[in-house]
Formats: structure tokens, sequence, C-alpha cells
DNA sequence: TATAATTTTTAGATAAGGCTAAAAATAAAA
DNA sequence: TTTTATTTTTAGCCTTATCTAAAAATTATA
């Protein structure tokens, strides 16, 4: 069993570990926490001291299978309290990630289990991420940011990559959200903006924007 | 904000007020709280810092109103996520106190605002306790121990006074649960056990069930 | 009322998790 | 290849929440 501040390194480890390559350093992880590097060293030698991940001074750490595992669990239980938030409790889905990053560290296999089929054993959560099955795996899925499509290119957005509250409303406000097509009509090479089409609506989107959203084209 | 430690101690304090006359005792929270007195007398000092109970050195402690609000506001969250998780997830009553023990710790007024509704607006828990209203009111009811009702009196039951698995599981096997009626064919003065009906059943109890099953008689 | 038993508090330690400041190791620049 | 800058670790301190052992206050008993 791992405490609450053990879980949240392993859950920022873990994603720190999906977006670059080779061990994650310790300032990488105290930037992603919030905290300091000298508090991170100690803890991230009491997690390789539990076996959750292996350590080597001044080289960085990187999860052992265990520490995956548990860390996906983690993830697991948050998406699913976001399905729940969402679609059972009906919050908007710019409000919901504080409270699940309080119910994820609620121990219960039997309480997520019953949770993933009350809610009909979704696949993603309300931000388009994948949901881990109850053995930490998640199945690899084809999408790619809006701001590698070229024009004239369509597709449906799957995800947001950041999911801040302003982000979030912004698409809103512009009729996007999961599940929603959208078609490139032009695409500026010199600063990466676009011009879209969303229904009827045509408007211009900035390069910051397509790269956070995720489509899938087929 | 209260800490969880701060919250489960405002939670003993309150639910052991509600049980006895006058001021606590340090080693009455102890006991609840299978913690130390030392322990206790620690905890207590620093709540009296903070205004939400009363503490005078060597004559125990009584919760504010500000106290009692805030203890009354945990329970309400243990009783309605309770509720959740035998109406949606379906689990048996006897399996959810220890995952509302930490449910209750969830910090997000929003969030039990929409659960309460989601629920219904439900007025008693489980196991016939009942759920504080957001002031933390609770609604005064006229209930009394099946052990005080006397022959040929009968009632339904409303609630339980303990609620461990064993003697839920008890009450399962005899097919009573909240809603129960009971008639009571005969009881013994020497010993305080009964025989009851429950259905076409008829049965011996002793006097220690009949102590723990609450009534409401019409 | 003096003595004994019980309750409660204080003093001092410990463990988890965090911080600052200084030292050590590594990486970058000259 | 030195020197400088950056990264990382160590050392020491703090807070919260616990504990044990000893002291103090209260209550019960003789
Ligand atoms: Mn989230
Ligand atoms: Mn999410
Ligand atoms: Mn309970
Ligand atoms: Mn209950």
């Amino acid at each position: 069993m791992f405490s609450l501040a053990e879980e949240n390194y392993l859950k920022a480890i873990y994603h720190l570990e999906s977006k670059t390559q080779g061990a994650v350093s310790t300032n990488a992880i105290a930037d992603a926490m919030a905290t300091k590097p000298s508090s991170v060293t100690d803890m991230v030698q009491k997690l390789a001291d539990k076996k959750v991940l292996s350590y080597i001074k001044y080289k960085g750490t990187s999860l052992t299978d265990k520490g995956k595992k548990t860390a996906a669990n983690v993830i697991r239980k948050h998406r699913l309290w976001e399905v729940f938030l969402v679609e059972k409790l009906n919050f908007h889905w710019d409000e919901v990630h504080d409270i699940a990053e309080q119910l994820e560290h609620v121990h219960s296999t039997e309480l997520i289990a019953r949770l993933d089929k009350f809610l009909g054993f979704p696949d993603f959560d309300p931000h388009g991420d994948p949901i881990p099955d109850k053995h930490g795996n998640i199945k690899p899925t084809e999408k790619k940011l809006l701001s590698e499509l070229n024009k004239n290119q369509k597709g449906v957005c799957v995800g947001v990559k950041e999911s801040n509250s302003d982000f979030l409303q912004y698409l809103d406000k512009k009729h996007i959200t999961i599940g929603t097509k959208i078609s490139v009509l032009g695409k500026e090479f010199f600063d990466g903006s676009m011009v879209i089409q969303v229904g009827r609506d045509q408007f211009f989107i900035s390069k910051k924007i397509a790269e956070n959203l995720y489509m899938q084209t087929n």
C-alpha cells in the first residue's frame, strides 16, 4: 500500500517517462510536482527501497514494472472518477480534475471494479485520455495533433493534451468537444495557425490551440 | 479547512457528546479513536486553538457550534457516500463503512451537493442513520430500541445501533432490514430475550440483538 | 482526612514529508 | 583542459501526528 504522497510521485514519474526517453531527472520531477529537488531526492530514495523505481545517483530514475503498474492503477482510478463526475454528477469537463485528484487516493479495489461496471466500462475519460485496465495496460490509439494535419484534411477530436480550465472553456465557446468533426480549411506555415470548420462555423485558431487537440483521421 | 486527523477527532467527539451528557473525557476520546490519551490531549489543545471545541484541563472538552457543524458535515458526507455505495454500486450494507471512512474526507462542497441530488436527497443512510442537512441539522426522529418494546407491541425497523459486519449478516440471515415489520410475541424479563415475528417466521432473539435495533411504532 | 488508584497532562522521541542552505557531482563554456 | 554554470545530493531544521514514560491532578478508598 502506498501513501498519498508516494502515489502522486509515481503518477508524476509515469507521465514524465511517457513524455521523454530515458531516465527521469530529479529537477523534472520537482517541476512537475511543484516541490523542491531535495524533497524529490528523499522520496525517490524511499521509492527505490520499495522497488517501484530504480534510481542511480545523479543519473535519474525510471519506474520498475511494479512501479508502472501502481502508477497506472492510480491513473485508472483518477480517470474513472472523472467519468463518474461528468457522466453521473453532471460536472463540466473543466471542473473535475481537482476532485479526481482526491478521489484517486481512495483505496478499495472492489470500489473501482464496481464503479467501472456502473459507468459501463468506459475506455476514455472526459478529456479523451485512455483509462488503463485493471492490470495497468493501456490500449494504444492512433491519434495525432490537429497541428499535424494539413489543408483539406479532416478528423474527429478524440482528446485534449492540456486540460486546464481556460483551454476547455475556449473549446466550449467554439463548440468543440470529444467527438466533434473538424476540417482544416487553411494552414499558415509561417506561424502554424489554421482556419478550421466546426459544424457550420469557420474560424481562425492559433498554433497553440492546434497543438493541444488530439484528432483521429480515418 | 481541517485535516483528515482533525476531522476524525471532531466526528468522534460529536458522537460521544450525543451518547453522554456533559463534557467528553480524554480517555473516552482515546478509546473511541483507538489512540493514546496523550495524543488526544495534544490534538484537543490544537482544536481548542482553532475554536472548534472548548477544553478545560482535566475537565474534558465540548464542541463549539462551529465544531458541531464541521463534525455534522463530515458525517453528512460519510452517510451520503454510504447511500451511493449501496444504492448505485450495489454494495451490501455491511461492506460500505470503511470505504466511506475514506470518501468522507474528500473536500468539495459542490461534489456533495451534486451527489445529494444524484441520490435523490436521501434522509437516511443504509443503516437507518439520519443524514444531516448542509447546515449540519438533523431532523429528530422518534425511534426506540426493540428492547424497549413489550409483548404484543409491533413496529418497523428503522435503523441499527451497532453496524459491524457480524451483526448485519445476522440480520440478513433473519431477513431483517430497514423497513422490516417486527412484532414482539414474547419477552422474558429475566434476561431480556424475546420471541419475535418477522414475516411468517417466528424466532428467539437475545437482549443484545434487541438492544441494537431501532424501531418506529405508530 | 490521609492514602491509594485512576485519569490526564507534560516531556521527550519518532516517522513522514517538506524546506533552506551548503556541498558535491556533472555539464557547459572559455 | 581549466573554469564556470547547472544539477543533484546532503545536512540540518520544521510541522503534523503519533508514541512511551514520567509527573501532576483528580477521584476513590480506607
Ligand atoms: Mn484529471
Ligand atoms: Mn482527465
Ligand atoms: Mn459508516
Ligand atoms: Mn452508516
